[in-house]
DNA sequence: GAGTGGTCTAGACCACGCG
DNA sequence: GCGTGGTCTAGACCACTCA
């Protein structure tokens, strides 16, 4: 094995570090490859540990420091004994991934499923603002929907997404409202497109007319502000999402370490 | 080597799991102990690698492992060429590892440290609600102190911190205004009290009249409630914190993934 | 029992920090 | 140049799943 050989090539241009890239780190980003490219689907197994080390000609272990990152990403899912899986936003356990409004009582799933309402579906330019959170130009199409999601009957959340025209052709409200499961799964189901990553700005705002009446609060309710900008592998971004959560029976909770 | 001599020795009572535990799991909870017990102080280095995995009298692939997890939970840092440290909330390159609080705009370190200002701190007996928190009695003393945090000449945060009044004895209100660098430092410095993990509850809610003065606001103004509950090692619940933020020209951020 | 991920070892060599 | 953490290998064995 040639000890350094791939890693940065190209461009021998200003660089303080000269770019070491361990072996795991180039195995990591060839199975990100195949993983983008749609070689595997999500929630088929990839290939075993073997089998890729074999493939790639490194050891086993390199091959599973490669995979022990991808698995902290949650971009992949080791099952003993079964094997490593394409993360999918369907048939996992943590019915809504992105979601971390939980109720201020009761078992997390003892809500069951949101119940969704889809109030518009449709094909606009995008704003300035849209615009650039999705990395498109001012006007570019966008496939934009609101809905609103109750709990138990309680509609809780309302919000609005916005989407990059071109990857989501055909998106319609019926298809919004009929898909049993988590949006993104549906993403990925129609589309293809998985969603990695997620990066939220919260704040508290006063609900106007129209959203206090969508959720069934007075006007200038408190409600928490979440802005959402999902990315695909790459860190390209292909959702915006706001988000405003009534926070009477619910809270968003967080982890930190 | 015994192949897996310690785990669950003590009460072989139902279990439907044989409670195996991989022996790199084992030394982790070694290093743990003795990370809790102060053999080795925050910002300290640690033993090498090679030292550790001689006074376990295992290789030190396993002390490797046991250590990544450490580092994966923020409770140790490695440096390469250097060694692996405790970690601590001074001196760590992110002044204010809890605090997701960032401007909208500008540089996340522009702003410079938080201006403090002390408006209580005294010894109270725990209210239902905050003993069960903190795992305390109704009724134990308590430690309560309230302050505002101001960024750039402006008041952002109102936060109530309350703490059990045996580990935190003494602990004044000078001392919290006085002191340069974190709360959290200065809990690891006076009283040896190390913060590991938190969870936080976030609400959005109306600024009562008091809250209004203090941050400057209309009274009504929407602000952001943040519940923290901070822990030691062994999960030891060891400050409940309640804050309000300001998010107009804040917001707080969040990272999924 | 075959196949998968998970653990453990022992040894070699590399990158980094510091004296 | 030495000691530290970081990478890579090769091989053995263990735990889990499923046919």
């Amino acid at each position: 094995m040639p000890p350094n050989p791939s890693a940065a090539d190209a461009a021998p241009e200003m660089q303080a570090t000269p770019a070491f890239s361990p072996l795991y780190q180039q195995i990591k980003g060839l199975i990100l490859q195949s993983l983008q490219s749609g070689e595997w689907k999500p929630g088929e197994a990839i290939p075993s540990e073997m089998d890729l080390a074999a493939r790639f000609r490194v050891s086993q272990g390199t091959v599973r420091k490669a995979i022990d990152e991808l698995a902290a990403e949650n971009l992949v899912m080791r099952r003993q004994g079964k094997g490593t899986f394409v993360a999918t936003h369907a048939e996992q356990h943590v019915q809504y991934r992105f979601l971390k409004l939980v109720p201020d009582a009761g078992d997390l799933d003892s809500e069951g499923p949101a119940q969704r309402t889809v109030l518009e579906c449709r094909r606009v330019r995008a704003p300035a603002e849209v615009a650039r959170a999705l990395a498109l130009r001012t006007g570019d199409a966008v496939v934009q929907a609101r809905r609103v999601l109750a709990f138990g009957g309680v509609p809780t959340i309302v919000e609005d997404l916005w989407l990059p025209g071109n990857a989501f052709k055909g998106l319609s409200a019926e298809q919004m409202a009929d898909f049993q499961g988590p949006t993104y799964a549906m993403f990925e189901l129609e589309f293809g497109i998985r969603m990695v990553r997620a990066q939220e700005k919260i704040r508290a705002v006063a609900a106007d007319a129209q959203q206090a009446q969508l959720l069934k609060v007075a006007p200038g309710t408190p409600l928490l502000s979440v802005e959402r900008v999902a990315y695909t592998y790459n860190d390209t971004p292909m959702e915006l999402r706001r988000g405003l959560y009534r926070t009477d029976t619910h809270h968003y909770r967080n982890e930190l370490s």
